[in-house]
DNA sequence: ACCTGAACACCGTTCAAGT
DNA sequence: ACCTGAACACCGTTCAAGT
């Protein structure tokens, strides 16, 4: 209650920016973070925050790195498990921070990327994966988690204006997939009028399941190449 | 040369100013198409585009329904090989185009995404894939194709200010996983050193013949479930 | 070194006015 | 119906000036 200009009194640094950003990001959705919203919310200047942080997506790309760097874990006891737990780390933390998601597959040679890639890779060798297979194994794990991110973060977008939660969000899709026409999308009307139920967390752990299968199954037989 | 102010010879249509758009988003990238920038190649006003777009994302999506529109395909002869040529097909369209990459990502109920689920649905079907199999095999490969359609398009974009071709980029990625700690990033750097030449469209090909493979396998062995 | 906030250079979108 | 372009409401970013 003081007559003086409030300076603040927490001394600012990129962290604290940084978890600023991702309060907004998470409450309010990825247009919410405007560089007006951020002084206003840690009561300072344009300046101030262009001191500890080269731009806006540089404030992205740290928050996205804070976010995966908590979820990214070493080998587990069980490969096979290990891979699906970090998976499905992923996953949720993606659907907890749907701006993840965008920014995973925006800038793919940040530290948020190459931790997923990097643990990944330790997962598929703990399984035994031959080092020739690596490569190709790890991308395409990588590339559909981050297929996978891209989608939830655009469901949340389109979740943000409405007011339905995300179950019944995923019934309406189906019903316009049921109400597509029958000639032009005759796979998708009959998706849409099956699939009433729709667990994308469930689907998402399928997938993960079938490219392992397929891993398996092509390292095991490719032996004599 | 008249001395009126040239009213434009060609009626305006929403065909038009999609053509107009993807020119530019083909030349100069997903930043370079403004209004500004389209009222002047078109020689028009605001209004005018207005009048017959909703607004700049309706823009961008009726650009990508269009590109992805003109690659997916019917089934093909043998089941396989369609689905390798659709996926070669999209891979190679979201090269030409980027952008494209980006706003499937985006907006994944539009014809885009839409024609390619169908696509991929119908290719395996013919391949023997089961009903109860289709939707997670249909997601799989979606989320993969999206995946890296959101890669390449990141790629570009960073492309987009240097003066550097795709495979001293693609080398460069490289050469950074190789200077990457290796205590932090074992796989990583030891990829990097490796990798000397990266073929991503090869890669891509490897992930969608991995993939096939799980669905295969899974299905194959799963006929008492 | 760290912070302030007016000013700048841009956006997408609207709308009264024209043909 | 279709088009024009000034005006509006916003952006991210800079920078001279302060402490």
């Amino acid at each position: 209650m003081g007559i003086m200009a409030p300076r603040r009194t927490q001394a600012l640094s990129k962290d604290v920016i940084v978890k600023a950003a991702t309060e907004i990001l998470d409450a309010e959705g990825e247009d919410a973070l405007t560089l007006k919203a951020l002084t206003v919310r840690l009561s300072t200047g344009y300046g101030a925050i262009y001191h500890h942080v080269a731009d806006r997506n540089d404030l992205l790309a740290a928050a996205t790195d804070d976010v995966i760097g908590r979820i990214v874990t070493g080998p587990a006891p069980e490969p096979r498990q290990g891979l699906r737990g970090l998976a499905l780390g992923l996953f949720d933390a993606i659907d907890a921070h749907p701006w993840v998601g965008a920014q995973l597959t925006r800038e793919p040679w940040r530290p948020a990327v190459l931790d997923i890639y990097e643990s990944v890779s330790r997962h598929l060798q703990a399984l035994g994966v031959p080092e020739r297979a690596m490569s190709d194994s790890a991308g395409v794990l990588v590339h559909y988690i981050l297929g996978v991110a891209g989608q939830n973060a655009a469901n949340a977008r389109a979740l943000a204006g409405s007011k339905t939660d995300r179950s019944t969000f995923l019934a309406g899709v189906a019903a316009r997939w049921a109400d597509l026409d029958p000639a032009r999308y005759p796979s998708l009307h009959k998706a849409g009028t099956d699939l009433r139920e729709h667990d994308d967390r469930e689907q998402f752990l399928a997938g993960i399941d079938l490219i392992l299968t397929g891993i398996e199954t092509t390292t095991a037989s490719a032996g004599d190449r």
